[in-house]
DNA sequence: CATGAATGAGCGTTCATTCAT
DNA sequence: AATGAATGAACGCTCATTCAT
C-alpha cells in the first residue's frame, strides 16, 4: 500500500515535469524504489496510472469548487472567491495543475479522455457559476451591463492564463490574487 | 526542396496535436509522403526539426510583436493593439501557436533551450511595452493608480489564458477580443 | 541465466569469424535464440556485450601464462614450456583467439581500450619472463651471447606469427610446437 | 582522375585502421574531399573500392616478392634477403600491410574472396621458396637437419609475426631484421 | 566530373508489458 | 507482495547506394 502510494507520488511529478510520454515506466519504477511488477500489480497499464492520478486530481479540484458559496451578500464576492480559491489550489496541489496543464492538451481531441471530460465538466461548472453570478448582478445593478457568456469566458481565460503562468514559473509575484480581483472589480462593478 | 517543406509542415501538424514525443518520426515520414534519410538529410536530428519549427514560429510571432506602435494618440491605444493583434495571430498562425502551448511546457526546466529562451524573450518583450505603457498612461491621467508589474502581469496572463483557450479549442465565440479591450478599458480609464 | 550464456557463446564465435562491426545484434538474438531485449538485460550494450567477453578470454589467458615456472633447472624450460603452453592454448580456447586476432587491432590506437591494455599487459609479462630468462640463461652459459631485448621481441614474434597462422587455419601442421622448440633451442643453446 | 586517387589513399588509411566495415563511406567521402556520386562513378561499390585496393597492395607486394633471387652463392642468403625484403615492405607500404593484416581476417571463411586467393598465393609462393632453400641447402650441407615442411612454415610464421607486431606499433625495436637474420642462421647453420 | 535530393533496408537500442517463481 | 528473466513492437537513426541535373 505504502509502495503504491510511492509510484503515484512518483509519476505524478514525473508526468507533470516530462510530460506522459517523455516519463517512462523504468524511470518510475527506478524513481520510486518498486519494480516492473509491481508496478502492473497495482495497475493495469501505465495509461491506467496515469488515469487515476489525473481523477484524483480532478476530484481534488472539484470538492473545493463545489465548497464555493452559492448565496452571497454581494455577487462580486463569488467572483472574488474564485479568483481566490484558484490561487490558493496553485500552492495547495502545484504538481497535480502542472500535470494537468502539461499532459491534457494533446488528449483534448479525443472526446471520450477523462481529460477531456474533466475539462469540460470545470468549464461547465466555471460558466454556470459565473454566468449565474454576471447575470444576477447585472440586473440588481451591482454590474455595469456586460455581454454574459463573453465575460464569462474572459474571466475563465484570465483564470487560466495566470494560474498556467505561476504553475509553470514564470510568474512568482506575491499578491497577484488581490490584483486580479481588484482589476475585475474596477471593470465590472457599477460605480 | 519542397519535400523538405513538406516535412516541416507535417511535423508542425503532429507535434502540435500530439506533442513531441508523442510524434514518431516515422508518422511524420509517412504522412508527409518521404523517406527516414531524406529527413536526416534536411534535418540533424529530430529534436534539431523541432528547433527549427519552434524557432521559425517565434521568429514569425516576434516580428508581428515589433510592429506594434511605440507613440499613440492614447496610451490604451497600445493595449487595445496588443489583444487584438494576439487573436489575430491565434487565427493566422494557430498550429504554430497550438505547437508552442503543448510542447513548450515540459522544456521550460531546461534555461538554454529554445523554448524557454524564446519565452522569455516574449514576456520581456510584452512586460516592458505594456510597463512602459501603464506608467506613462498612469502619470499623463489617462489611467488609474494600478501596481504596475502586477497589472502587466495579469494582462499577459490574460491574454495568454485566452489565447490557449481558443488554441485548445475550449472558446470559440466571436468577438471576444472586443470583449477583452471592454473589459481592460473600464477596468483601466479615469472616468 | 542459461539463456545469458547462449548470448555469450554466439557472440563469441561471431565476433571472432564477422569481425565486432560485421556482426549485428540481431544475428547475435537469432542464432542464440534470444530476443533483443534480452541482450541489453543482460548487458549494457553491443560494446560491453563485446568487452565482456574479451576481458574473460584475457583472463583465462593471464590464469594460465602466470602458472609458468618461475623456477627451471635449465632456462631453455622456459622458454620451451611457453612455446608449449600457447600451443595448448590456441587448442583449447581456438575462438576467443581468433576473436582477439580478428577484433583487437582496429582498436589499439585507444589506448584505454580494453583490448589495448591487455595486449600491452601481455606483452609486458612476455617480455619480462623471457628477459629475465635470456639474461640468466646468457649469464650462466646456457646460452650463447645475443642480445636481450630484441631477441625477445623476436621470440614473441615468433609465437604470435605462428599462433596467428593456426588461428586463422593457415597453419594445420602437427607437431610445429616441437619444431618451434627445436629451432630455438639450436639458435640458443651454446653446444 | 586525381580525385580517385584521393578516395583510394583515404580509403585505404580508413579500412587499415578502423576495418572495412568500421570505415563508412561517408568517412571516405568527407575526408578525401569528394562526393557521393563521384565515389560510385569511380567504383562500382564499397566492395569494389577495397577490392581494388586490396589487389593494388597484393600486386605490389608480389612484384617484389618476385624480385628475390633464385641462385645465391649460400642458399642461407635467400633467407636473410626474404626477411629484409619483408622488414622493407613494412616500412614501405605500412598502410597496405596494416589493411591487409586487419581486413583480411574476417573474409578467409570465403575461399573465393581476393584476400583468401592472395594470401595463398603468398603461402604458395614462400612455401615453395623456402622449401627449395631449404631441400638444397640441407643436401649440400649447408643446412643442419631440420623437417623441412615444418621449418618453411615457422619461418613464414616468425617473418608474419614480427611485421604484425610492427605494423601494429607493438614493437618499434630497430635493428630487428639483422637480430631475426642471426636467430635463424645459427638455428640452420652447421657449424 | 560535380551536386543536391532521394531511398530501401537495416542498424543498435528501448518501449510497455508479462511470465514463472 | 515482490522479483529476475523474458518479449513483440517500435524507436530514432545511419547504412550503402542512386537519381536527375
Amino acid at each position: 500500500m505504502t509502495k503504491k502510494h510511492d509510484i503515484i507520488e512518483t509519476a505524478t511529478r514525473l508526468f507533470a515535469y516530462q510530460g506522459f510520454k517523455g516519463t517512462t515506466t523504468r524511470q518510475i519504477i527506478v524513481e520510486s524504489g518498486t519494480s516492473d511488477p509491481l508496478l502492473y500489480y497495482h495497475f493495469k497499464s501505465k495509461d491506467d496510472l496515469y488515469i487515476q492520478i489525473v481523477e484524483a486530481a480532478f476530484n481534488k479540484y472539484f470538492s473545493r469548487l463545489e465548497s464555493l458559496p452559492q448565496e452571497t451578500s454581494a455577487e462580486f464576492d463569488k467572483i472574488e472567491g474564485l479568483i481566490q480559491l484558484n490561487f490558493e489550489l496553485v500552492q495547495e496541489m502545484p504538481e497535480e495543475i502542472h500535470l494537468v496543464i502539461v499532459t491534457c492538451p494533446p488528449r483534448l481531441n479525443d472526446p471520450r479522455h477523462i481529460c477531456t471530460k474533466n475539462i469540460k465538466k470545470q468549464r461547465k461548472f466555471l460558466s454556470s457559476y459565473l454566468s449565474d453570478c454576471l447575470k444576477r448582478g447585472r440586473s440588481s445593478g451591482e454590474f455595469v451591463k456586460v455581454p454574459i457568456s463573453k465575460t464569462v469566458s474572459l474571466i475563465i481565460g484570465m483564470i487560466n492564463g495566470m494560474l498556467r503562468l505561476r504553475s509553470l514559473g514564470l510568474d512568482k509575484l506575491q499578491g497577484m490574487d488581490k490584483t486580479a480581483v481588484e482589476f475585475c472589480r474596477r471593470s465590472l462593478l457599477r460605480t
